[in-house]
DNA sequence: GATGAATGAGCATTCATTCAT
DNA sequence: GATGAATGAATGCTCATTCAT
């Protein structure tokens, strides 16, 4: 391992060892000492990497939306089926994401609420993300117009409480069983609940397969 | 005002103190000196009511809960019409009750996820009590059988958004007008498309008038 | 002792204390540790006084430098002899003040030197209150349109170093035997010799006496 | 260049970045961090050539010591003139010296008085290195035994004193024209005003010319 | 009873020094 | 030999909690 891996490990095991230890006591309760110990590294290099402990912290949720926005998007934008079906996709990819990355994903979801400024600003950008993958569903509703306005933001309110549910009990392997039902409650609203139980029952022969 | 009646002020004093500067501050950010400031108590008072910052902050949820879910569920047991009204009426005084006190409700939506364990099973708790007043509308869809089982959850989720965003936008007032479309949201998977916009334009002449 | 003169008593206690551990160890190798069990007060008493070390520091110097000089200008004005005997009050209440305060004295004279430039300011502008009371020697001189421009600060300079030896020596107490001798090095640029010496024999006498 | 070339001048490179950073930010605030860059060498380099922080400090102070007052000792030595002669050299010399190494003479005659007890001692060392050759001068002055036993400690504090104030306000080029004062100051109790004021005189056309 | 002055444990951060490469 | 990445002891400061008045 050269230097720069050497340097790029370090700073990925501070990372992993934040999301660990805020995903265990929260933000406010993680010390340095725990990050330090966790990452094994002494306080020096910590400090090479990141200005304070704040900035490690936003660098992992930072980290962490841009990997997921990434897949998510991806996900997305491969699909090459009908809408329904690249939200399928979308939320799949979230899901699974999440389930890979619990600790981070905690970091975003439930921590970053309540994490200062910044970290506020960052959850809240990251689930406006959502909206521009659900919005293009009005147009399949033939009564679109009378869709609520903040229909995408009260799904994307849906979506992520039943990730951080999860994630807060510690069972992210149960997402994947959520997915379906979650789809279905997502679509629902755009294609109506025929095409939308349709959907999730494709996703839940899918997922058993 | 008497010794009981004096106590019962300190301590309602210290409450609202409290839910004043989480609002402000964060829970994590807050401080006692900033407490027993804003509720012009000693800091000998403040441990003669509650045994540490922590007892206030999750009586002061604890409390908001009580107030909230009584008018709730008050407002749906008092509603005799059929039940998208009652839960028209629920939602109504759910919206009405954190637009009361924005600063108790910001306390429980937003800082108790993570504000430590007890506060995010307080919050967890709470939002489980909207489900019973959801669940009944399955019994209106004539495929109740394939609603998903989460539904009343992610529901609650999106109601929980909504309000979370505008209180932390400082934006509390706006909810009277997020009211009508939110319960279309909420409706709709039961009622219908049509039903549930129909409830939704009733409540909102209700408000306009 | 009321709440007043307790506060004013710890303030006392934290810069003594200041001066002492100052004066042991210097200024850079003070910590806050030192100074809160000197002083017997808590960390935040501390810092319910002084907004941190450096201020301690720096309120120290300016204390000992008020108290000193308000000495040492009394001594100066109250003498209503020639000006050789208005010096010679002036020296004598200098060189007691540091011999009955050590420590401050060291703070001033030889900490601040090195302490920032906060405290090097200061350092520099007590010394400067030293030439107006020497300048008016000048009339003294039949030629006085050839002494140095820079005579006073330069006595100065010298009565400083008299002061700052015997300080970091540990002998504050042999400055009063040596205030004749300064006082002769000091007068005899102005006076000539002959007075000066006269002059320096005169406090001589008076300190044996 | 040979290896103990290579090495003699890595030594200068810490010396001299060492009494650079030392010059700008003080003893106290220099870190090795700053030595090690502006000498471009390694940390290991460093330890290599002396056993710590303080060592590279006062061997800085010795040899700017030991190369001053060599210059010093050798031009009072080499005047073959009258002993205002000489004195007049070695403050020349003195003068030139410290102009040319400002940050060096710094180091001795600011910082090191707060630098510890070990910096402390090697700068009243070398102030003491004055009297030698001020000691003569008592021969010339008909009533010698009146001479203040103190005096040449207290002119060494006058002359450090013009010194550090320059180096302090970061005008060591004004030095030069401060040696004929300076002089006068220190040849006047020995040789009387009218010879010291002639003595600067010959010192300032000296410079001037 | 009520106050708020006082305490001191606990934490983030810095930087002299070491040692693997 | 030379480097500079890495260490972790040491320190200034905050703030929840106590208790003398």
């Amino acid at each position: 391992m050269n230097r720069d891996e050497a340097g790029a490990d370090q700073r990925r095991r501070i990372l992993e060892a934040t999301a660990d230890v805020v995903a265990e006591r929260g933000y406010q309760e993680t010390t340095m000492e725990e990050i330090v110990r966790g990452a094994k590294v002494g306080y020096g290099t910590f400090y090479k990497h990141f200005d304070d402990r704040e900035a490690a912290f936003l660098t992992l949720i930072d980290t962490a939306i841009k990997r997921t926005a990434g897949r998510v998007e991806e996900a997305y934008e491969r699909e090459e089926g009908p809408w329904p079906d690249r939200v399928g996709a979308a939320l799949g990819a979230l899901f699974e994401d999440v389930a890979a990355h619990p600790n981070a994903a905690r970091a975003v979801l439930v921590e970053a609420v309540a994490a200062g400024p910044e970290a506020a600003a960052r959850h809240e950008a990251a689930l406006k993300r959502l909206a521009p993958l659900l919005q293009p569903g009005r147009e399949l509703n033939p009564r679109q117009a009378e869709l609520p306005k903040s229909l995408e933001e009260t799904l994307a309110g849906g979506i992520v409480w039943v990730l951080s549910q999860r994630l807060i009990a510690g069972e992210a392997a149960k997402l994947r069983a959520l997915l379906p039902e979650t789809l279905e409650f997502v679509l629902r609203p755009y294609v109506g609940e025929d095409e939308a139980a349709r959907e999730a029952g494709e996703v839940a022969s899918a997922i058993s397969a």
